[in-house]
DNA sequence: CGTCCAGCTTACTCAGAGTAGGTTACTACC
DNA sequence: GGTAGTAACCTACTCTGAGTAAGCTGGACG
């Protein structure tokens, strides 16, 4: 710890430190577990701050998703600029995915944690947060994919985000698999189906 | 409500009954929200009733989840004996997943809140539970399909579950999406595969 | 007609989310 | 330098809800 005193610090900066610390505690100790108390304390604050700037517990850990979905985002957005092909463009989207959850672990985790606000007041917010996700896929498939009507394309879109996830899940329990396999494994059923492995 | 007089009662009639309104009410208020009181004084019992039979709050809500896991077990199992191709199988299976979760609204919302528990000591169990799905059509494929190796066979079933679940949770938001049309859907990703669709 | 015990209850403890109201240090302007 | 204003911060609570200790009771069975 550093021997500095504590000062006081402009919302904006204490907000960014606030969010790093309940990234850290959220994915160690899961959401439930989690107490504002010891977020406060490591942050080297009161409790009453924390309520301050996000108003609630749920409301923390939202900021801390939207964080987490932003550089997921970023990370999976940035991989297919300048694909050539539509195959090009799914390989290099699945492969940033598996290697976020993979060298990014808090961050992912904290995504899986999400799913605990399901039911509250904050789901219709994190839904939110996925459709950024489900958007991206969605546009980056019409630019690549005569998808029939919008409905089916959206429902494609879904159907990808829900599968990767699950299977990025799947991941943790098997080291063995790199996140190149993991594509691997993806592209072979997302793009060539499983009608020709058919017996 | 009954004027019968609140009796006695087994052991095991008590805790159906407990399940049944466990089920009700986590599947309308969320886990979270729910109430331990709130479900005791509904069974018509006290709360240490409750941790008696289920040890706790997570207890209670796993029982409710491995009901609910059975059912959709036993209905996408049923719906697959029979089929004579592989396809054929898929969209059996696929078709009774999708009216599961129309008819049954509360045993799916039940199954939906599962990811409340991640990170809680009885995350291990859930994860069995669902393991039971996996397996199911791990088993389904191997029947019907050469998927390679084993590991690879896994990871697809993963990859379905996961898919057609993120799948369900959409069709919630679209009411005009039936059964018949998602299993169109999932079916048309799965079977075709992306690939004959691109430009 | 006692005795045993499964099923049940009342009446607590305790942790942790959320809050009311006051205090202090930095800033700006004279 | 002094002092007014306010953003950052704190102490000391309340209150809800999970989980528990310890004892009561009705009916089965000798």
């Amino acid at each position: 710890m550093t021997t500095a005193k504590r000062k006081r610090m402009p919302r904006a900066d204490r907000m960014r430190q606030m969010i790093e610390v309940a990234e850290e505690v959220f994915a160690a100790r899961g959401y439930a577990a989690a107490s504002m108390d010891e977020i406060a304390e490591l942050v080297g604050v009161s409790k009453p701050m924390l309520y301050e700037y996000f108003n609630s517990k749920e409301g923390l850990l939202l900021a801390c998703i939207r964080e987490s979905r932003a550089i997921l985002r970023e990370v999976t957005e940035q991989a297919t600029v300048g694909a050539a092909t539509a195959e090009d463009a799914l390989r290099r989207g699945l492969l940033a995915f598996f290697v976020f959850i993979r060298e990014r672990r808090q961050a992912w985790s904290l995504l899986r944690h999400e799913m605990a606000l399901i039911g509250t007041p904050a789901a219709d917010e994190v839904e939110e947060t996925r459709r950024q996700q489900t958007d991206l896929i969605a546009a980056l498939m019409s630019g690549h994919f005569d998808s029939g009507d919008d409905l089916r394309a959206e429902a494609a879109a879904e159907f990808v985000v829900g599968a990767c996830e699950r299977l990025a899940i799947w991941c943790e329990r098997h080291d063995e698999v790199s996140p190149e396999l993991a594509t691997e494994y993806a592209m072979d059923v997302l793009w060539s189906g499983l009608q020709h492995r058919a017996r």
